[in-house]
DNA sequence: CTAGGGTTAG
């Protein structure tokens, strides 16, 4: 078709340079380009550079590397650039491998590599975080004479960092004589990738021109290290600074804080942000929307927005921020049938999704759902983990069905992690095995002898069965070994403002009504339990 | 005739 365009044009040269000239990277499908390529070699264009020149870059950039690899040895006398694009290709593809393996071949046809080749191999070890790579590669910057490139120094200190030497980072940014943004930025993020935040504000403070990559590395820094309230924080500094402006990188991130914080009316706003400033809702950013709406209670608006986004252009982690989120509202049914909706569309589930499907099981006690969950799991080819078992203990456990939970626990192949051993004792705390509770119990302890919550529930068990002498004992282990109970806490957002609760404390001005209504709403759960008729969202 | 290709944030 489009070979017929061309010639009832009569020129098919200038068609095809101008058809090439339009052709971005990104927006462009590899088979329209196939097409071409295959015009040109039957019109006998294929020979002319500039073609051949044009075609090479559009493979390149369109991630096809191991296409452009091919072309590149039909090519009888490929240049450096050549090379470099294909390196380059790998270095941003899923396999950073084989970038080093074509720097290999191209030493072997006798091609010197220049300052253009180091930093995409730079790339490509720390994306395979191979500090023997990156180190050997810098050894061979230093022999070719390129350490002072700013672009090889810049792509030295991202591999350093993001292979955990941020010293040798450090070392490499201290001996810079000039720096760019990207310098600065790669060192800043380095440290909060780090998990040093402190040290990555410091860089973020002392630095000249901060751009939208400076605030969205600092921003993602404190989400990934649990900072959420300053994250919100930061983010507020940089609106009220007008510029730059909030990307989607950046909205990411700041839903991420958002989510972790309950802060439904702030995801609402960014939600807003994003529509009235035209960010592209590509799919990380739904993704990220989704998942706030759905992590801050507001389902409905989880499912508003997933049920925009055409199913072709989905993934499993879209699938699971859904599957997820029904899953942790009770929705059981809902869950299992987006499940199924999304084998439909082809998107293979992970462990991630079977994982939310149990542990919706499990809020809902459905223990024999669970077993076929388990069984599907296996059957899919995976190897389920510890949570899933975990999550099928607890369903049984809930259940009642200790006995059968604590075979199934010294039958599996793993060994048991701290929490199935906790999900068990609970189940036997509420079921009346006392016994069974008291050895788990101490087996707990032993294996996880600097968590505070372990003591107590031994020593609450002690005091259900009026061993005062053992309960009191246990608060002594947690004396002697230095443990100390740190109350739980959680975040609510009312009209806008975060409101911290800590178990248990009645410092609240409005505590005596806050308890009213806790207690109102575990009687409401109680009634709920004795005639479960289960609730429906659609 | 001798261009062409680069590093940082989700």
């Amino acid at each position: 078709m489009l070979g017929n365009c061309c010639i009832r044009n009569g020129s098919l040269h200038q068609t095809l340079i101008t058809l090439l000239d339009q052709f971005q990277p990104n927006s462009f499908s590899f088979s329209v380009v196939k097409q071409i390529h295959a015009l040109l070699i039957v019109s006998g264009f294929s020979k002319q550079h500039l073609f051949a020149s044009k075609l090479f870059s559009l493979f390149a950039d369109s991630g096809n590397a191991d296409y452009t690899h091919h072309l590149l040895l039909h090519n009888p006398s490929p240049s450096v650039v050549h090379w470099n694009r294909v390196i380059r290709s790998f270095s941003n593809n899923s396999t950073p491998n084989k970038s080093i393996k074509v720097f290999v071949e191209m030493q072997q046809f006798g091609i010197i590599p220049d300052h253009y080749t180091f930093p995409f191999l730079v790339k490509a070890s720390a994306r395979l975080a191979s500090i023997e790579h990156g180190m050997s590669l810098h050894s061979l910057v230093l022999k070719s004479g390129y350490q002072l490139d700013i672009f090889v120094q810049n792509s030295l200190i991202h591999m350093y960092a993001a292979c955990g030497e941020i010293l040798y980072a450090r070392k490499v940014f201290d001996e810079m004589r000039q720096r760019t943004n990207v310098t600065w930025n790669s060192m800043l993020d380095g440290y909060a990738k780090y998990g040093d935040l402190k040290r990555a504000r410091e860089v973020f403070e002392f630095m000249p021109d901060k751009d939208i990559v400076s605030w969205s590395s600092l921003i993602d820094g404190y989400v990934k290290g649990g900072e959420y309230g300053e994250a919100l924080k930061v983010f507020d500094r940089m609106m009220v600074a007008g510029e730059p402006k909030a990307n989607e990188v950046t909205m990411v991130s700041v839903l991420g804080a958002c989510s972790h914080l309950g802060a439904l009316e702030q995801g609402r706003l960014m939600h807003r942000y994003i529509v009235e400033n035209k960010l592209s809702l590509n799919l990380v950013l739904l993704t990220s929307l989704v998942d706030m709406y759905a992590k801050c209670g507001a389902i409905e608006e989880a499912l508003v927005v997933f049920r925009t986004i055409p199913k072709h252009k989905t993934d499993v982690l879209l699938w699971n921020a859904i599957i997820g989120g029904l899953a942790s509202h009770g929705y059981v049914q809902e869950s299992l049938e987006l499940f199924v909706e999304m084998s439909k569309v082809r998107v293979a589930p992970d462990e991630i999704t079977y994982l939310c499907l149990l542990s919706a099981c499990v809020h809902r006690g459905l223990v024999k759902e669970a077993w076929e969950i388990f069984e599907s799991l296996k059957r899919s080819g995976m190897i389920p983990k510890s949570e899933h078992y975990a999550c099928l203990i607890d369903v049984m456990a809930r259940a009642g069905q200790v006995g059968e939970a604590y075979d199934f626990l010294n039958e599996m192949p793993l060994d048991p992690t701290p929490a199935m051993l906790g999900a068990l004792l609970n189940g036997c705390m509420s079921h009346g095995r006392l016994d069974l509770a008291e050895l788990l119990g101490k087996r707990l302890v032993e294996v996880d002898p600097h968590h505070d919550g372990r003591y107590v529930g031994l020593s609450n068990l002690y005091a259900t069965i009026k061993r005062w002498d053992d309960a009191k004992m246990m608060r002594q282990a947690m004396d002697i070994t230095g443990v100390k109970k740190f109350p739980g806490f959680s975040y609510v957002e009312i009209s806008g403002n975060l409101e911290m609760f800590i178990a248990h404390d009645k410092r609240h001005p409005k505590s005596v009504d806050i308890y009213m209504m806790v207690n109102f709403l575990l009687r409401q759960m109680k009634k709920v339990l004795d005639c479960d008729e289960g609730n429906t969202l659609y």
